[in-house]
DNA sequence: TCTGGGGTCCTAGGACCC
DNA sequence: TCTGGGGTCCTAGGACCC
């Protein structure tokens, strides 16, 4: 429930403000835990993740053991209690620990199994025993669209074509949803998942009208963007900005770069031109600023880039070169301003691998970017 | 109808290229 | 300059996850 409601009817309520460094902490020490059991994990969340043991049986016993030593050193260790779920696929060990875990009542929790294996033979009923909301890629809006449907529980939906599924949902959630319905699920363990975005938002204590001081917000997430993408060792191309309302009405704006950027002066730079188009005067309750299209620095050009664009700053093109000192980056500066006239504004955007490469090694503080 | 700060993936339409 | 098909990339928004 919102906190402002919550606060309303219950105004002796003890408010904690989250801790997430200290909930980082504990991640970590969780997946020490299951690297001695597997190395095929793949975590969902903090607090979350997926095991592959069908090679750890050997030294480690069946699920079930496997399952019950984990709940107990997870007890043990870091004084924290968990649930496990057991299947033959993703989906099953999902809802199998879902189906674990105590639940709420109004004279308290009411203590769970704690571990919960799903044997393949009752995988089929245990599934379709599950309302539709229960599976995984169904939230709110498709299960509202499903019950208009007639559809509820997994058993419905069980019985509806494909074809039928394809043409409500679009091609992914229809083949999705009846895959599920049918206890197919293919999806592996994946153990590197490389980013794809890092991104930064708040929710102000009251709306902001002030575009200023929207702009001044904009750029210190952007820092904090930068850090975080030099601390992953990874650039991106896309910058991205959210906004949410006064009415709650969301909107999202971004610009994607010829070549790759990480330094936080670029990101709020094109931050900065994307809020031009925020209406200010609707006020703003929550902005944030993302980079995506990340991509390792490794794998990122291992050159210069000169890019030359138009006076509105997107870029018409760019031309890559090596450049070795600042008396050959001013004459190729020069070759593309005679090439392409007064287009040429020639702006260097120099992230490069070895810009990156220094900053994350603390050699170089800031790099320049002049006209 | 979202509290909050992260994220992911999908889709549709348009621009652009060959 | 047009036709047409095929493809990629970008942008915006929506739904979902914890």
């Amino acid at each position: 429930m919102p906190t402002a409601h919550a606060r309303q009817i219950c105004p002796k309520a003890v408010f904690l403000s989250p801790n997430f460094s200290l909930y980082h902490s504990f991640h970590d020490r969780l997946i020490e835990i299951f690297e001695s059991i597997t190395p095929l994990i793949e975590p969902v969340a903090l607090d979350e993740a997926f095991l592959d043991v069908s090679g750890a049986h050997g030294v480690w016993g069946s699920s079930r053991e496997i399952a019950l030593s984990l709940r107990r050193r997870v007890k043990d260790e870091l004084g924290l209690s968990c649930s496990v779920g057991v299947g033959r696929t993703k989906l099953v060990a999902k809802l199998a620990s879902k189906a674990a875990k105590p639940l709420p009542s109004v004279d308290g929790p009411h203590s769970g199994t704690g571990v919960l294996v799903i044997e393949t033979k009752d995988e089929l009923s245990f599934i379709r025993g599950h309302l539709v909301r229960a599976l995984p890629g169904v939230g709110p809006r498709t299960e509202e669209r499903l019950g208009r449907l007639g559809i509820t529980r997994v058993v419905d939906l069980a019985q509806i074509p494909r074809s039928t599924l394809v043409a409500h949902f679009g091609r992914a959630q229809g083949h999705l949803l009846c895959e599920l319905a049918s206890g197919l699920d293919e999806r592996p363990v994946v153990v590197e998942r490389a980013a794809r975005s890092i991104g930064h938002e708040e929710t102000f204590d009251a709306d902001e009208f002030d575009s200023g001081a929207l702009l001044s917000r904009a750029k210190a997430m952007a820092v904090s963007v930068a850090t975080r993408c030099r601390e992953a060792r990874c650039v991106g191309r896309t910058v991205a900005i959210k906004v949410r309302y006064g009415d709650f009405s969301n909107v999202t704006r971004s610009k994607t770069t010829g070549a790759p950027i990480t330094m936080a002066a670029e990101i709020a730079d094109i931050a900065g031109v994307l809020l031009e188009e925020i209406d200010a005067d609707r006020g703003v309750r929550l902005l944030g600023v993302s980079l995506s299209g990340l991509l390792p620095t490794e794998e990122a050009p291992a050159h210069q880039l000169l890019l030359f664009g138009s006076e509105e700053s997107s870029v018409r093109g760019s031309r890559s070169t090596e450049v070795k000192s600042r008396e050959e980056l001013e004459e190729t500066a020069d070759e593309i301003r005679r090439r392409f006239g007064k287009h040429a504004i020639g702006s260097l955007a120099n992230i490069t691998r070895d810009a990156a490469r220094a900053k994350t090694e603390g050699t170089l503080a800031r790099v320049d970017k002049e006209p």
